[in-house]
DNA sequence: TTAAATTGTAACAAAAAATGTTACAATTTA
DNA sequence: TAAATTGTAACATTTTTTGTTACAATTTAA
């Protein structure tokens, strides 16, 4: 899996943080992260598709959350970033190029795959159970904390 | 994180399944599997650290269980490829390029470890529940309803 | 209506991670 | 001594992830 539920759960968390200080460009949100914007307008663009964040362009423009952030989940930033469920979440399929003909491989990983449903589900209910605003208030805290 | 647990248990579970014939070699292993006899043995290197698996140069040679299947659980198998606690159950950190002083990323990183911390548990117990030998027999009994 | 700011996205580039290959010394057996 | 095999280093290839450039489209405001 990739890092793609970190970045966006940092666009959500500042977005949240800057709730009333208007639309937040993506030259902003890279720059406190340390990244492209063009990277971040990608992560807003499955936020976008999943309603949890709108944008505009031109002057005085950016994006806003489109909910409250208490009613936003850590999951919904999960499944917007999910949405095809193309990823594995605990251990990825062996990739191998060739193909061998009856060969265990998808069997085994079947397997692991039935062994970690019940993680699986532990993990989903995890992230509902917090709201971005929840979220946001420990990254706060935290931060206060690391000064 | 990549693969390793599905080569890992693939590997198990053929060393399980021809407990009886002697030690197997990695050409025979990587054949079963459509890949390179280095790829299994770099593996099986893991698995030896771990004394789960013992190996033989020479002709008869291969590799062999050094415990018996009932006693050695899946996760003694990830334990033993994930020696160094190097991945990430869940959430890949992110690995942005150039570092920012005072980042949030660390701390969005520390948080989704935590949300995710019951997850990993629920999965590190269902590893354990599961023995080498019930796991190979799982996957004999697919294989058969496979054909 | 024009200029400036911004998004959206395609196309490409670069870097990192995963996987595969070659080569060969060391080991083991017969 | 010959054959089979492991162990591992070094390198190659492929795939995935991340970053960059470029530019049309949109929006605001002077």
């Amino acid at each position: 899996m990739n890092s793609q539920m970190n970045l966006a759960s940092h666009v959500m968390a500042v977005l949240c943080h800057k709730i009333n200080e208007g639309a937040v460009t993506s030259d902003e949100l890279a720059e406190g992260f340390g990244t492209n914007p063009v990277v971040i307008r990608r992560i807003i663009s499955l936020l976008k598709d999943a309603s949890l964040v709108g944008s505009k362009a031109g002057v005085g423009g950016g994006s806003v959350l489109l909910k409250s952030p208490h009613e936003i989940t850590m999951l919904d930033i999960y499944n917007a970033i999910n949405l095809e469920n193309k990823t594995n979440i605990v251990f990825a399929k062996y990739s191998s190029r060739c193909e061998v003909g009856l060969s265990l491989a998808p069997i085994i990983s079947d397997l692991l795959d039935e062994i970690s449903a019940d993680a699986k589900k532990v993990l989903l209910k995890s992230l509902k159970k917090i709201t971005l605003f929840q979220f946001t208030k420990k990254v706060s805290r935290k931060l206060k904390k690391a000064i």
